[in-house]
DNA sequence: ATAGATTCCCAAAACGTTTTGAATAGTCAA
DNA sequence: TTGACTATTCAAAACGTTTTGGGAATCTAT
């Protein structure tokens, strides 16, 4: 039996005035409404989702998926962002879909079943790459989303990033005002837009302070790729007195690698990373990092789909968030 | 216009032949099935979800409740677990819901509104307690779930966890075999089923070779936790020779404060972990750990939700995966 | 030729809501 | 008293599927 009219008849109302009453429209008695409402909590009454969503023609759903491929899936930080995230849209009475993907061709196929049957309202596109076919796909579509990091047409759609461009210029330029002149670059993979920022910002500082002598070796976004990278930089001919990594995994490995040549980052050579990982704190010599200067990252992507859903213009929701740096031993100056 | 109506008028077809047709039933002739199937992926067609759940009383969808409490959730790597059982869910047609909760009466009601909406199937519980309310909650309620991790009443319901207990033991044995009389074991909160099982292998290895000494101390499962265990641990009278720590997230804190000490793990003092974390491998000197034997626990818990779904008893679907040991360099023998 | 099977198809009901349009009763002004 | 209005309630339609219970041909065996 169905609740609504399992509530209905027991109250001797109809389906439909209960309906209303518990979605509190003004056209049915406040006495009722009450007393609805108290026969609804002492029976735990929840609407069924599927046919509200049937009905509504909303799915009260908003998907992310995952990309898996190859290795482990970005920083560790991420499950926490979307929690967050979750948390909020649960406020708004949406649920969050976890849809992970094993590689390119894969994610589409699961964006376009996704959509065909209805099960988003919404969707959060994660790992951004400057070329996303995702994004094109979604505009096509008109279903709203929000990025998590920019692509190369952020302007027409709604994201969220930090400023890593901004960080690393920084970064680079405070390790040349220590006297550094050979600043290698870490880099992650080029067709991820935040990693192809963070090299950037490198270069413009470089650039900047005129050094023409731009080391730099890519490799995963992994403890692994560092320590690789890192290796490869330090067998160079003149190597490099300081390392920017892309990420805090990669210095993390990147100082692996350095040990092993007998050099003590912040004294020998300087490291510095981004994300600030809770690992980061604890590395030997503790790892001078950078970290998006905002407590809540998650939150604010929910509440600009929260936005998005509601009809805002995306050209209104795009945020990117200052970096702040986090100095802690590794970034010495010149020996 | 619905889209199962519009593909039946285009096919001069009824509705309930083509919805057949697409299940695959017998009662169809082969030559329309092939007609309308051949329609159906023209036009992309997908069954919308809510009407199909609906009428099917079947959410076809999983949840997983997220407890965000009190600092960031549980081992890195968990995403990734997530992510590969999500994918095997995805397989069978089966959505993954996230569901963070800020506090434990949050993650209860959120379970209750979450059945009482019919908006899973199923549940994944994690970071299982051993007295845990949500498995009594849903027990009760006797919708299918599976935990990860065991509780106190394990042989009651579904699970998939490492054989932490093992692990620890046999760890500690090791570490008494190489003529360590001091082993200290840094803790994880001793609510935490896991927690429990591991600290009880510790004192089961500890008490077999006749050791009395039991130094320990518990701290949150985290790299500050960890530091501030090992400080702790290391100013006692007589301070531990080994440290054996419940996660590596920890051991990679205490690792840390050891450094402070101006000691060297793997020459003056060993330390294992448990998780063997990417990050691992990388530390100075590189992390002995301890791992789950096995490359795919997210699939086979899918798995086991999956028959748990399909009606089999839960008690043939309790899992202990073995824990292999990873030994590097911090564990060596006494000097 | 005919009863009984078999094959293929369909109309209608059902799933549990929300929404539309209207009915009923009560109130107020003239 | 009547007509217009307001306040409350409700029956029925709709959302897009799946499933039930036939029905109309066609085939098989007598």
């Amino acid at each position: 039996m169905s609740s609504l009219k399992h509530l209905a008849q027991s109250l001797g109302l109809s389906i439909t005035t209960v309906s209303r009453a518990l979605d509190g429209y003004s056209d049915v008695a406040p006495a009722t409404r009450e007393r609805v409402r108290a026969a609804a909590q002492a029976i735990h009454y929840q609407p069924n989702s599927a046919a509200r969503s049937l009905r509504r023609r909303k799915a009260e759903a908003v998907a992310v998926t995952l990309p898996t491929e190859p290795g482990r899936f970005g920083p560790p930080t991420f499950l926490n962002m979307l929690a967050a995230c979750g948390h909020r849209l649960a406020e708004e009475g949406l649920d969050l879909m976890l849809l992970p993907t094993a590689g390119r061709v894969e994610e589409m196929e699961t964006y376009r079943r996704l959509l065909d049957g209805r099960r988003a309202d919404a969707v959060i596109v994660v790992r951004t790459r400057l070329d996303d076919e995702r994004v094109a796909f979604l505009k096509e579509r008109g279903i709203p989303f929000v990025t998590h990091g920019r692509t190369a047409r952020s302007d027409e759609h709604a994201f969220i990033d930090g400023d890593g461009e901004a960080g690393f210029r920084e970064a680079a330029r405070h390790l040349a005002s220590l006297g550094h002149r050979r600043i290698a670059h870490i880099a992650a993979p080029q067709d991820l837009t935040f990693a192809h920022l963070r090299r950037r910002g490198w270069l413009a500082a470089l650039e900047e302070v005129g050094l023409s002598d731009r080391p730099e070796c890519t490799a995963q976004p992994t403890e692994a790729g560092g320590y690789e990278a890192a290796r490869w930089l330090m067998q160079q001919r003149t190597p490099p007195t300081a390392l920017l990594c892309a990420t805090d995994s990669m210095a993390i490995g990147a100082l692996s690698a350095l040990k092993e040549k007998g050099l003590m980052a912040g004294r020998d050579i300087a490291v510095i990373g981004h994300d600030n990982l809770p690992a980061a704190a604890f590395t030997d010599p503790p790892l001078s990092t950078m970290e998006i200067a905002a407590p809540d990252v998650g939150r604010q992507l929910a509440e600009m789909l929260i936005a998005r859903l509601g009809g805002r213009d995306s050209r209104e929701l795009q945020t990117i968030l200052p970096v702040r740096q986090v100095p802690r031993i590794t970034h010495g100056p010149v020996n």
